[in-house]
DNA sequence: AAGGCTATGTTGACAGTGTCAAGATAAAAC
DNA sequence: GTTTTATCTTGACACTGTCAACATAGCCTT
């Protein structure tokens, strides 16, 4: 079958090679990415990958970039939820971001790893996706410290570099297996949440 | 000179390869590290460092224990400082830590990176030095929660956890160039640090 | 002091990697 | 129908970690 369908041209392999690097990735890991496995499961030389992708790099970002579009996604259905109340969304948006990067860890290496992000490595298609989803924590944020939820004597990106951050850290902890155990990621969460709206909870 | 020295033997090739490694780290990164170079650095053919280290990751693991014990050191010498106030210690620690991260981006990489840590990878020479670091962390939460500073309805373990999964992920956040700029480090460590101590500051 | 043990060093080899250069093929454009 | 262009191919290079087999030299025992 694959070989029938098969030509000299490959048809669609940008996405084939997409596609063949999100199951890889998954099961064996970000580091056990090669370009010269995926060309194979694509059925292809090792150098036809270069024709789509100027580099590793590259196919790397285009991946993170489907993994960024869909957590903007799920981050605003959450957020958007119009019958809970702001205080029980936000609490939602914890456990749903650290529950993501625990059931999706190698994928969350990826996206926030330093991988695709150091040395200006990240392209521009990457941080057309990345950057409103950065955002987006931004707008929250300023959402819920008008809501009375977060303190209002911040400045929004600052208090939203640090709310994302205590997530990402939790996150990073949890997959890496520093010491932090995946059996208490609710009770840290909720830590997590309490301390954020400590002061607005007793009031 | 170096050659008048050398023998068949190396004498202590151990300290060569761990003091080249950490040169070649600061100055090019842990995923420029190889086995071949630092060999050829100590002047031992490639094959040397097996006879010291098990693989790779073991000699990783043994730069990153001496990171562990020297930031254990610095944590200590910042929580004992008897003439400051427990809240001006706290607001120290905060930026003492996201500082080291900042001014030794690689060393903290590979210290609280996946590289080591991934699939129990890490050596018991590692775990024996960094897990008293990370309880150094505990016993510092709970020392603060007794003095009033940090909430105190919350479990020591769960509380050290969310603190420093915040300060790690700012520091991850900064060094791996997302969405955090060098910059603002003092004012996104003073947000934290109003942020943990926020019912607190306001009684 | 002689001989053997062991720690430490060596070269050779293998499988794997990303990536460039040069040539082959087919589809699309003129 | 011819030429251009996108795509795919093989060949090659430099580099990696690691194993096996062998060499050296210092230490320990007799």
């Amino acid at each position: 079958m694959a070989n029938a369908v098969q030509s000299y041209h490959h048809g669609d392999l940008r996405s084939a090679l997409i596609e063949a690097a999100t199951a890889r990735l998954s099961e064996y890991g970000v580091d056990s990415l090669s370009l010269r496995k995926l060309a194979e499961d694509a059925g292809v030389s090792r150098t036809a990958p270069y024709h789509h992708f100027k580099d590793k790099s590259a196919l790397l970002s285009a991946i993170a970039a489907k993994g960024f579009s869909d957590w903007h996604t799920t981050a605003k259905r959450i957020f958007e939820q119009e019958d809970k109340t702001p205080q029980a969304r936000f609490r939602e948006f914890v456990h749903e971001y650290i529950g993501y990067a625990a059931d999706n860890p190698e994928m969350y290496e990826l996206m926030f790893g330093r991988t695709i992000w150091q040395n200006q490595a990240a392209t521009n298609d990457l941080k057309e996706v990345a950057f409103p989803c950065f955002q987006f924590q931004v707008t929250m944020t300023r959402y819920w410290q008008d809501k009375g939820l977060l303190p209002n004597n911040q400045d929004a990106l600052r208090l939203a570099q640090v709310t994302w951050g205590t997530l990402h850290g939790i996150a990073r902890l949890l997959i890496d297996g520093i010491y932090a155990d995946s059996s208490h990621i609710e009770e840290m969460c909720d830590c997590a949440a309490d301390l954020f709206m400590q002061k607005q909870m007793d009031a």
